[in-house]
Parts: structure tokens; sequence; C-alpha cells
DNA sequence: AGAAGTTTTTACACAACCTTCACGATATGC
DNA sequence: GCATATCGTGAAGGTTGTGTAAAAACTTCT
């Protein structure tokens, strides 16, 4: 695969090289700046796959990069990782609501920062997979309208039905065990017992009508989408 | 189902009997220790698949405990859940550094406790998962789809059936006792007659049909998978 | 805040499965 | 070839996992 490029803005020196040096390790091209200005001057010249972005920065406040980047269309799908002191609580906030994707506060682990870049990077790589639209018998998904075809007929989802299907119909015969199922439509450590599963797989077979047989259980394994 | 043995580590009662209730209800099997020496004792003992660990305690540190337990080639590997007050910040990253896999903030919610258990326990089942198929003359396992097929006919196994079949697949003309078997299919010390274990093997012989002459009885040994 | 819709938990029945048991069959040592 | 230990096998019983409905807990929208 071909390693993910991160852009990091900070204006510290150290924090900067402790970034670089574990993105680094773990296998990314790291990209740095150390103003707004320079951070989005560099996201719009080439493209990385994720900003990891202090929300305290001299000249430019990281949320107005934030904001900037969010409203540039050629940037504003990209991934947000907002880097913050613990004390600017209410930047958070503000940071989410303008689009950021995750925050790490400082001071922060390498690992935990490790951690949320690949959930980050790994959702946004499962947004590209959602471009094509699967066809199996006669079943029909459509990720990107988010519609679902049974026999020609238009099956109406909920949100976590949709994904579950998804994620069965995606790699058919493959046995997904429940908190696969779980990390698929909710991410990583989504806490839940594994019967809510069951409970969507019922009525995911009663929507699917005759197609509702598609998907198999595996006794004390998980489900499949039958092949 | 094998249930994973958790060693909690925390100096206050009613936290540890808050830990154990939830952990119990969700299938896990509890050991407590209240101090940092009655930890690593109890770890080396009998060695659990997880540990979470109260840094506050009385006496030896939870870090310290933490460190010696990276250092001893026996509990190196274990994995470790930090537990710590919201305000000692520092710890966390002192504790993650120290190779604590995974950490949670007092007062936690026992469901993310549970979440976390879960994930930490899962990356060490699913790196045995996800292996590629195996293929023996005319007898195809692939342990992601758990599907098996005999002269390309497609056999239905059961849970046990499957596991048993796979540990043998697995290293062909290698001998395993019965209770090898047993621990390959339901973890350490599952509590069972060897003769359950005879019973299998006749329906997967009966199952397979032909193949089913690959599973050979080694006398007063155990079985083998034909070479 | 209330309502509508969605998701999760809970509880229980039922079916599939695993183990035990009992006894006959088969191998092994003398 | 006989005695003995070990294995094969069918049936019974207990355990576990899943389907399902209904209630509780969240969300979202108004």
């Amino acid at each position: 695969m071909a390693n993910e490029s991160i852009l990091v803005v900070d204006d510290e020196e150290d924090v900067l090289e402790l970034v670089r040096y574990n993105l680094d390790r773990s296998g990314y091209h790291v990209e740095t700046a150390t103003s707004g200005e320079e951070a989005l001057a560099k996201a719009r010249r080439k493209l990385p796959d994720l900003v990891i972005l202090d929300l305290m920065l001299p000249g430019m406040d990281g949320l107005d990069v934030c904001k900037k980047l969010k409203n540039d269309a050629k940037t504003e799908g990209l991934p947000i990782i907002v880097l913050t002191a613990k004390s600017e609580e209410s930047d958070i906030v503000t940071g989410l609501e303008l689009g950021a994707d995750d925050y790490v506060t400082k001071p922060f682990s390498p690992k935990v920062l490790i951690a949320r870049v690949r959930r980050i990077l790994r959702r946004a790589v499962s947004r590209d997979m959602e471009k094509s639209p699967i066809r199996i018998r006669d079943l029909v998904m459509d990720p990107g309208r988010r519609e679902v075809l049974a026999k020609g007929k238009h099956v109406n989802l909920t949100f976590t039905e949709f994904n579950i299907l998804y994620a069965l119909a995606r790699r058919p015969g493959l046995v997904l065990t429940r908190y696969q199922i779980v990390d698929a439509v909710h991410g990583d450590d989504y806490p839940v017992t594994d019967r809510a599963i069951d409970v969507q797989i019922v009525s995911l077979r009663k929507k699917l009508g005759s197609c509702g047989s598609y998907i198999e259980t595996v006794r004390s394994v998980g489900y499949r989408f039958k092949d």
C-alpha cells in the first residue's frame, strides 16, 4: 500500500519532532508546518491524507486553519486531528464543530496518537471504498446513495442495519464475529452487548424478505453473507 | 467458549467489586489483588490473559508493577490496562510508555471498561485468524470463511468439529493428545472427559466421507492428520 | 420538553450442540 | 488365544447459542 502522508502543524519544534519520529516509525510520510499560513499552503499544494493540527499557533489560530480547510472545496474532505492542551476544552468542541474528526489532548502518548491516526485513516479508506455499488444475486447496495434494492424493490434500512449488511455483503463468504461487526459499524471499542447484533440481524432479514436468507448464522462464531 | 482470566489490581474494595461484577457478567474469570506485591505473585503463579492495574497503590506503585511485569520474560507479553484518576495525566503517558496497552480514567463506566477489555483480548485472538486456507490433497479448510471442502464438496461442520479438524490439519503428521485438542478448541483447562473427543472424531470422519481416513488414531496417544 | 424513530438490553423458548454413558469392537501384550 | 486396555458408536441428557418480542435507553426533531 502506498504509505499515507500526514501534515503536522505545530509551532513547538520538539512536539513536531516527537510526532514526526513516531509517525515515521509507523510507516507514514510526514510533512510539517509551523504556522497556519504555511499549513494551508502546503495542504493545498500537495494534498495530504490527514492533518494533525495544534490549536495554539502564533498568528493565524488553529481554529481558523480548520475553518479554512473545511471551506475550501479542495481540502474539505481532508480529515483533521486536533491537538490541544487539556485546559482548552471549549476549543475541542469548537474544533469538532468546525469539522475536525478527532482530537488528542496534550500531553499525549505516541501510542494514543498513532491509534487515532490509524482509525481516522482507516475510516477514510473505507469511505473511498464506498463508491462502487455491490450487486449479489438479486440484492444491490449503493453505498454512495445508501440505497438497497432486494429483487428490484427498494428496501428502507436504518443507519445501523445498512452498515451491518454492507460489512457482510462486501466480503461474501467471510465470517464476521459480532464484535467485528460492531467495529465495522461504530469503530473500535464501541461498548455494546453482542446480542444487539442479533436483534439487528433479525430486522434485517425481515426487511430483506426472501433475500434475508443471504445472511447466514455461523453458530458460536458470527454471521456471514452467503457466497 | 474458552473464558479468559483477568487479574484486577486495586486497593479499593468497592472498585474491585464493581469491576469483578461486570467482568464476571461478561463471562470472564476474575482474579484480584490489592497490592503490587500480590499482583506480581499472582500474575507469575497463574498467568492471566490480561491485567487491569490501578496506578494508585499503597506500597509498591502501579508504575513499578507495570515495569516489573514488562521486564519479566514470563509476563512481558501480558496486556495491561491501566486504571487511573483523571488528574494523573502524566502517569498515563508514563504508563503507556512502560508498555501498558490502554488506559481507563476513573470514574469509568463499566461499559467502556468491558469494551476496552474486549478490544485488547480480541487483538490476541484475531492474530491467529485471518490465516490463509489450508489445502491437503482433496481437503480444503478456510478459517476465515469457516468453510471446508472435501473432494470439492462442501461439508458442514459444527464449531467444535471445525476447530478439531483445523488443529489437526494445521500440522499434518503431528500427533495431538486428546487434551491438546481440547486446549486448541476451548482454551486451557476446559473440563471434559477425553472421550468427548472420540465422539467428535467419529462424526468428523463420517461427515468427511472418504477424506475421513485422513484422521488417524494413534492408539493410547491421540490423533493425527495423515501426512 | 415531548414525540417519533432508532438502537440496545433483557428475558425466555427452542433448537443445535456437546458431553456423558454404556456397551460392543478392536488392538496390544503376554 | 486370552486378558486387558483403548477406541468406536448410538442414544440420552444437559448446556449453550440464537431467534424473537417487548421494554428501556438514546437520538433527533420540532
